[in-house]
DNA sequence: TTTCCGATGTACT
DNA sequence: GTACATCGGAAAA
C-alpha cells in the first residue's frame, strides 16, 4: 500500500492553505493550479501534481536554514508568495512561501500537468519529445511557464499577478482515485524523501498524485 | 537501457 | 574553493 493521505482535487482554498506551515500546505497544494500570464497575454498552466515541503531552521535542507540571506529573504515574508530561485546555475525553481510571516516555509513545485497553453510550452521546451516531459521537473516546468527571476517575490493570490495559485478552471487533476465514506471522489497522494538534497534525507516530505504520468521520477515503493 | 558528467550563478566554508 | 532543491547529451553496457 502507498501512501496514506488524500486530497480532494480543487476543494482547497489557496490562501488556507498557504497559511499553514509548509509541511501541512504541500499534499494539499496537490491538484491547485499554477499559471502564468506572459507580456504578450497568453496564459500557460498546469495543475500541480507533486511538491516537496522545506520549512526554515529545523531544515538543515532549506535555503532558509542559515536565516533570511537576500536568497531566501522571500521564504521569511508573507504566505502565497512566490519563492523563484536559480538552480545549478542554469534552472529556475518556483516554491508557493507557506506560514505566517516571519517564519520560513515554501513548498518547491516539482511538476505539473499541463493544461493552459500546451503549444506555448512546446515552443519553450523544444528538446521535449512528448508532452510528460514538458513539465515533469522543477527547473523543466519553470521554463515551460517563463518562470525567471523577475517573478521572484510576486503574489500568487492575487488575480493581478503575472503568476497566480488557484483553484481548477474544470478538469480534475489525474491520478489514483480513491473514493471515500461519504462517497466523494479523492485523489490519492503518494509520499517519499525529498530529491536532490544530501541533508536530512530522510524526512518523507515530498508529495505526488499516485499514478500521474507528468511526476518528475516515480516515488520509491513502499 | 543506465550511468556519467559538463554547464554555470549564488551562497557559504 | 566547494556545494548545490537540475537538466540533457554522450558514453557505456
Amino acid at each position: 500500500m502507498l501512501g496514506c493521505l488524500t486530497v480532494v482535487a480543487g476543494q482547497n482554498d489557496p490562501t488556507d492553505i498557504v497559511a499553514g506551515p509548509a509541511l501541512e500546505a504541500a499534499p494539499r497544494l496537490l491538484g491547485l493550479w499554477l499559471d502564468v500570464r506572459s507580456g504578450s497575454g497568453r496564459i500557460v498552466g498546469g495543475s500541480v501534481v507533486e511538491v516537496e515541503a522545506y520549512s526554515g531552521a529545523d531544515d538543515p535542507a532549506s535555503h532558509a536554514y542559515r536565516g533570511p540571506t537576500p536568497r531566501a529573504e522571500v521564504m521569511f515574508g508573507p504566505p502565497g508568495r512566490l519563492y523563484v530561485y536559480r538552480s545549478y546555475g542554469i534552472h529556475w525553481c518556483a516554491n508557493v512561501v507557506c506560514g505566517p510571516e516571519g517564519t520560513a516555509g515554501a513548498v518547491l513545485i516539482r511538476a505539473l500537468e499541463p493544461r493552459l497553453g500546451v503549444e506555448h510550452m512546446w515552443s519553450r521546451r523544444p528538446k521535449a519529445r512528448v508532452e510528460t516531459d514538458l513539465c515533469s521537473g522543477p527547473g523543466k516546468l519553470c521554463a515551460a511557464l517563463g518562470i525567471g527571476g523577475d517573478h521572484n517575490g510576486v503574489d500568487l493570490l492575487d488575480l493581478e499577478s503575472p503568476v497566480r495559485l488557484r483553484s481548477p478552471d474544470g478538469g480534475e487533476a489525474s491520478g489514483a482515485e480513491m473514493v471515500d465514506d461519504a462517497g466523494g471522489t479523492r485523489l490519492e497522494v503518494v509520499t517519499g524523501p525529498r530529491i536532490g538534497i544530501s541533508r536530512a534525507v530522510d524526512r518523507p516530505w515530498r508529495f505526488g498524485l499516485a499514478e500521474n504520468p507528468h511526476l518528475s521520477r516515480p516515488f520509491p515503493a513502499r
